[in-house]
DNA sequence: AACGCGGGGCG
DNA sequence: CGCCCAGCGTT
């Protein structure tokens, strides 16, 4: 869940989780509709369906018991360099470089690393100065030390370099311009078209493709044939995305379409934006049975 | 070596 | 608005 999602974000989340899935047998056991309906919000939802893979490995090849091996823990699905480093330090308290938001900022700019972190130079010699810093002992103790100096004092904007505990090991000559990160791609602006076709206390969902793939989205529409009664507005990678909802139908019934009723739609998986468009509709109509998710 | 992938928070 | 966030798998 942490995987390029703040703390603060992931902790309810994180509870949530824990509740629905008390085992790692129960994550294992369940279908991953289930699993991607308690990942709803939280998005980068592949992070979801490896971790019920991963749940299913460690139960079939690992008796339900995480592997202590880096290598080990980095054939799991979902468990890359990163990861599987952070499991065997902050678990097994294991001597491992791990690099990170927060320590790859602090690295760059105690460092003075002038690459792009996200490129394979600068990833490459953050790594090293990981490897170069992290003690034998007590590595847990350090590698926390490292991420809470990140998060707390070395930030991403404003740094506190006045109090910041290392002040006289650090190499960079202006903190505050690093890191470095490479260029990103231009925002361009999409409008997506979709319907609110409801009969009754029933709505027309339809599965949803390649993004939020395994989840439910109110039927796409190719032309709009009156004013919208719903718009909202997303961000997307590099897309910034108008939602935009027609009453009506939809061409036709397709197989990757199917009707529910209003209670179904808290047990199914739907992406943020449909979800609130979906309530807000339902409201709009003065209210068919729908609540939001409770936690 | 790039790219795609969500959503919320912040300056 | 754009950047940032306990990265990963795919192309």
């Amino acid at each position: 869940m942490l995987q390029q999602t703040q703390a603060a974000t992931v902790v309810p989340y994180y509870n949530r989780w824990l509740r629905r899935f008390p085992t790692v047998r129960s994550l294992a056991a369940t279908t991953e509709s289930d699993v991607l309906h308690a990942w709803q919000g939280l998005g980068y939802y592949t992070r979801a369906r490896n971790l019920h893979r991963c749940g299913k490995m460690i139960v079939e090849k690992f008796g339900g018991r995480l592997p202590n091996d880096p290598d080990e823990l980095k054939s799991l699905p979902g468990i890359g360099l990163y990861t599987a480093n952070a499991i065997a330090v902050f678990a097994f308290d294991q001597s491992l470089p791990i690099v990170e938001a927060n320590t790859a900022r602090v690295l760059s700019r105690l460092f003075n690393i002038r690459a792009p972190i996200d490129s394979t130079s600068g990833r490459q010699k953050l790594w090293e100065a990981s490897a170069k810093l992290v003690p034998q002992k007590g590595a847990r103790h350090f590698q926390n030390a490292m991420m809470d100096l990140g998060a707390l004092i070395c930030t991403a904007h404003n740094p506190c370099c006045q109090i910041c505990p290392v002040k006289k090991f650090c190499r960079a000559d202006k903190p505050a311009s690093l890191p470095r990160k490479r260029q990103r791609a231009r925002t361009i602006s999409i409008t997506e078209w979709h319907c609110f076709r409801t009969s009754g206390r029933t709505i027309l969902l339809e599965r949803c493709r390649q993004r939020w793939r395994g989840m439910w989205m109110l039927p796409k529409i190719q032309q709009r044939n009156s004013a919208p009664i719903h718009r909202a507005q997303f961000s997307f990678t590099h897309h910034r995305i108008t939602l935009e909802v027609f009453r009506g139908r939809s061409n036709r019934l397709t197989t990757r379409q199917r009707w529910f009723s209003c209670h179904q739609l808290n047990r199914i998986p739907i992406p943020s934006p449909h979800r609130r468009a979906i309530i807000d509709l339902f409201i709009a109509e003065r209210g068919a049975g729908l609540h939001p998710q409770r936690s």
